[in-house]
DNA sequence: GCCAACGTTGGC
DNA sequence: GCCAACGTTGGC
């Protein structure tokens, strides 16, 4: 079971409309790197939904969804590369945990969350979860 | 809104 | 196959 931090743009896609969907198709992923992770993910995994930056707010880890249906091709494009799965929504962070405190949780000193930024699906380790957890209901 | 970092495209 | 030019992402 692998745990991932998936990234969205909160004004295209956010966690209020995954949980108004229940089920989300996570598409528009283009990056190699990204879409490899994707093809990684198996049914159960956990996943970080991580707001990026926008007018709402710092870019901050905000809920928590499941990979309810593993990587299959985009029905929506012609590119045999892009692929998606689906994701369930899982619940809601007490507290929004914002990048700048993940950066200062030596968990991540070696996420590609903070060494790269622009990736949209990252991996996230047992030790990285437990901490964003801890800092979700931190004062 | 700016710009750094990174990917992609296309001319050669 | 290289690399300059261009486009995009995402933090600030």
């Amino acid at each position: 079971m692998a745990n991932w931090l998936v990234k969205t743009e909160p004004s295209a896609y956010s966690l209020d409309d995954l949980e108004r969907e229940g089920t989300g198709v996570w598409d528009g992923v283009r990056n190699p790197v990204a879409l490899r992770n994707l093809r990684a993910m198996q049914v159960g995994d956990r996943v970080l939904i991580y707001h990026s930056g926008g007018r709402k707010g710092p870019p901050a880890v905000v809920g928590l969804a499941r990979v309810v249906k593993a990587v299959y091709p985009d029905p929506k494009a012609d590119d045999p590369r892009w692929v998606v799965v689906d994701l369930g929504f899982v619940g809601r962070l007490r507290r929004p945990v914002a990048l700048s405190e993940i950066k200062a949780a030596g968990e991540f000193e070696t996420s590609a969350l903070v060494r790269q930024g622009r990736l949209s699906v990252v991996a996230v380790t047992d030790a990285q979860w437990k901490r964003v957890m801890e800092l979700a209901v931190a004062q």
